[in-house]
DNA sequence: ATCGAATGTGTACGTTGTACACATAATGAG
DNA sequence: CTCATTATGTGTACAACGTACACATTCGAT
């Protein structure tokens, strides 16, 4: 019996029918858990009931599935961003712009601060300009946390708070500032302290960003 | 036959001499070959021509010597930025003061491009506030590269060029911004950048923090 | 119904971290 | 000097991991 499409762990036949999917999803779960390193092929096929070899049939190595798994913690981030640029209300469309700019920054720090393992896992090795803009890594915009961040300074240099000339190469500045202090937050330095304190140089960082661009 | 202090591998005698530092700078070099997760306790003893138990006698386990590992890089870092420091011209007190602050972010960053391994595990995981002032950590001045950036503020406020109540927690700020550029430069999407290109970043993210603090 | 392609299993090997028992060298007390 | 103690290195062993290779099962097209 159920032959069908998802089988859980458990199952009764030979087939799985969507262990791609099942490998990724137990991937983000482990990721979760414990970052890129915790991303182990044996215990994903474990999790999702299937002997260690049929992750072979889907992913060339353990790599290609912590790359998928990556893309998939990549697309997460850029949904993070997206609810918190969903809460800027659309009354003054230059103050607007702005909010969704730094929406931009809190929202994937948070997110960093939410889901440790999986931010650390999203921009772990092997993502480069062009897959820092595949499909594979959008939220539901269907932007990746990179588009959602070029956009936001396209529509700040639109409504006249960010000098034209002084647009090029600002997304790395400021993504930057707000990755670094994500990582220091994360696996470095700053990991201990309390959380008011977190919150409170979230604030300052993307305050830098907007007065130093 | 030497039976001395530092025996190198393919020694006669059965006691090594000096094996904690031996396996530190076997680890260092694994370190710089391929970032923390290269830095592998059987190959270091390996390299040091010992077998792997005898590790055991001197680190509690792998962690403890990657632990060991990532203070000794931190001190290349100091290090590092120690040597930009070295080439600011003492002429102009403020100029000099500025110019010193600048010399934390260029050496920093000059440092993960040259040594990108070394620099990835410097700032792997296990160090917190207190550890990041620690002894172990710091370069021929005697400090980190968390007090060397803690100094040079300071300075920046000594000489006016900081007001004294935009001081408190700068340092995250700076350290931010630059530590980001160095991530994304690293394993992040701007790793396949071309060299000119990084270092017009690397200039402009400095301008951004000096702007934005 | 049958054959080939897709997908899952079983067995096996090399590598890693590390536990436990043992061997040997340095050191200090008598 | 002798000898016991302590520090340090070795040998063997085991579980877990990534993954290669051969085999089994099922799906789909003919």
């Amino acid at each position: 019996m159920t032959t069908g499409i998802g089988n859980s762990p458990g199952r009764t036949s030979y087939r799985h029918g969507d262990l791609r999917r099942a490998l990724i999803g137990a991937g983000v779960t482990l990721a979760q858990e414990g970052g890129p390193n915790a991303v182990v092929l044996r215990e994903a096929t474990r999790r999702v009931g299937v002997s260690p070899n049929a992750a072979y049939r889907h992913f060339a190595d353990r790599q290609a599935l912590l790359d998928a798994v990556c893309s998939h913690c990549q697309a997460l981030v850029a949904r993070a961003i997206e609810a918190d640029q969903a809460t800027v209300p659309p009354t003054d469309s230059i103050e607007s712009a702005r909010l969704r700019f730094r929406a931009v920054g809190t929202g994937y720090l948070r997110f960093a601060l939410e889901e440790p393992g999986q931010f650390q896992t999203a921009f772990s090795a092997s993502s480069d300009m062009e897959s820092a803009t595949s499909a594979a890594r959008a939220g539901d915009s269907g932007f990746t946390p990179f588009q959602l961040l070029t956009l936001a300074l396209d529509d700040l240099v639109a409504v006249g708070l960010l000098p034209a000339e002084r647009r090029p190469a600002t997304e790395f500045l400021a993504w930057s500032a707000v990755h670094g202090l994500a990582e220091l937050f994360i696996d470095g330095p700053l990991r201990a302290l309390p959380d008011s304190v977190k919150q409170d140089l979230i604030t300052r960082v993307v305050d830098m960003v907007e007065q130093g661009l």
